[in-house]
DNA sequence: CCTCGCTCATAAACCCAGCTTATGCCGTCA
DNA sequence: TGACGGCATAAGCTGGGTTTATGAGCGAGG
């Protein structure tokens, strides 16, 4: 959401418009199966539960989402659509579950994974749902924190495996480069870099303002690298999230990870412009103590990193 | 207790191991305030309620995530990560919420709005929540339907703009083309695909057995134009989702619209395939009644659409 | 030095959303 | 026609989240 300033009306939070979690798996579930006493079943609650968790979802939104019959429920054309967006948010929160179970960190943990920030937000939880799907008994407790810090952990033995980005490699641990974390410039799609038809010259970006992390922050320190040290912010903004509205917006170009920006590419909402010239990526790498390459659960793991 | 029928072990559902949605909010607004009574102020609540909610939340997962102090709250670093997570599941809801206050469809509303499936679960979302950023208090409706009933909808006059998509445009309407549903062949990282260094031939997409949508579903159709009417499914799935899980698990290559995999392609759990001499994509359109360009909110919704 | 002002925590009482159990109605199929 | 599966309704219970009221820690300023 946009920095909220001057709030005005006062608005009942998301919370009381949106139904909670429970209900949108139960409509999941009621879609796929067919039937909210089956729906119901799965779930592990009584049918009557379900049919007034329904309604009163309907109720809540306004729109009549399923056509109840003595055969079954379907879905309505609404609820369909509704279905649909339900789903973004219960895969947002199927990631979430599966970091949190992670950062848990219980004794008992077959895995225990260290990993720098970017990656323990944007990529991690992808790996640990796949690892779940394949190795469904696999426990892994995960601690994030830099590279210096993923370093000690591995050293001290109290971590299997480390994920780190940057350019260096920390003495004493083994590496393989797992991905890249590619920066791109993205405009909105009304900015006139969008209708270049060749690649920005790197000499350009350096010389045009842009909209900036803080001095400082991992993707400027990358940018200033690539660009020879300099680089103009337009605005300096705090957070990733406030940097992309306000691209998103218009305000002018911005230099973003990849990793933050794929929802907003995919419904062109930002387009990347390409650059000439720079290598605005770093290297995230998986890492281990010398000569102990993760064997069993990390092993798995570290294959899911590379498909 | 919840009885365990079937699958082994019966596993509380994700809505008992996720905060609600009114946790994850105010979680972040403590980390863009820094203090609970001000985080619980702006959500409307009281601070002993904020603080009792972020213990329990803590409880919930096991992890400290706020750092308390007579001077304020900080996020500690699992709670900055945690945070991260759950900014993801708020933005799906917001979206949720605009596309839902739509689909309620008030008769007081200031703008109509009648979309085609794929762009009123993929894009108009994002539109709306645009346009309620820059006229806030502009009430749209909108109706979900396929081409015929938005063009309908139009002509009786029940709508003031619509979307399709498709290759034709329905007779009566004016159209604009305000976007693309590109296909692209996917694949999971492994697959030997992914290593190439040349657009695929179309040829060899053609003889290669697919993961795909049944037959008569929109992509689908589009796939078998592209061809020249074949395509050869290796597995034929009911829904977009059950098609991406399949490719991300490396079961094969699949045709998916690009809208769908915005977030498996930039965390590489997906790449794009490129493919020569097809175009795989269809125009997406916005129509109004001809002579009856919209004025006003369509005029600004149908703005944001083209950046 | 002491008090004000901000922070957060605790305790008790309340309320309502969602659950269960029990039942009824409707349609389909053998 | 009776059995079955599907959904709806009603009554009663429970618990999580809320409020109000209060207390305690720390820093700033008169």
């Amino acid at each position: 959401m946009s920095e909220g300033v001057g709030e005005g009306l006062r608005v009942a939070g998301l919370a009381h418009r949106v139904p909670d979690l429970g209900a949108l798996e139960l409509l999941l579930a009621v879609a796929r199966l067919g039937s909210l006493g089956r729906a119901a079943r799965e779930l592990g609650i009584t049918q009557p539960a379900a049919s007034s968790r329904i309604r009163s979802m309907e109720r809540q939104l306004g729109v009549a989402m399923v056509d109840r019959s003595p055969r079954g429920s379907r879905l309505t054309d609404a609820g369909a659509l509704v279905t649909d967006w339900a789903r973004r948010i219960v895969e947002a929160a199927e990631a979430f579950d599966a970091g949190a179970q992670a950062l848990r960190g219980r004794r008992d943990s077959r895995l225990r994974v260290a990993a720098s920030m970017t990656i323990a937000e944007y990529l991690l939880p992808g790996w640990l749902m796949a690892l779940r799907a394949q190795r469904p008994d696999t426990a892994v407790s995960l601690l994030a924190g830099n590279s210096a810090a993923v370093a000690q952990r591995l050293l001290a033995d109290e971590a299997d495996l480390g994920f780190v980005e940057g350019l260096t490699v920390p003495t004493d641990l083994d590496a393989v480069v797992v991905g890249h974390d590619r920066l791109i410039v993205v405009t909105a799609p009304g900015h006139p870099w969008a209708r270049r038809r060749t690649p920005l010259p790197a000499q350009e970006l350096a010389t045009t303002p842009l909209i900036l992390r803080e001095e400082g922050s991992g993707t400027r320190q990358v940018l200033e690298t690539a660009l020879g040290g300099l680089a103009r912010p337009l605005l300096e903004l705090s957070s990733t999230t406030a940097v992309k509205s306000s691209a998103v917006s218009g305000a002018g170009p911005a230099v973003l990870s990849e990793l933050a920006v794929g929802e907003e590419l995919s419904a062109r909402r930002l387009v990347s412009i390409p650059v000439a010239g720079v290598r605005l990526d770093r290297a995230l790498r998986a890492v281990w103590r010398r000569g102990h390459r993760p064997t069993g659960p990390g092993r798995d793991l570290l294959g899911l990193t590379r498909g």
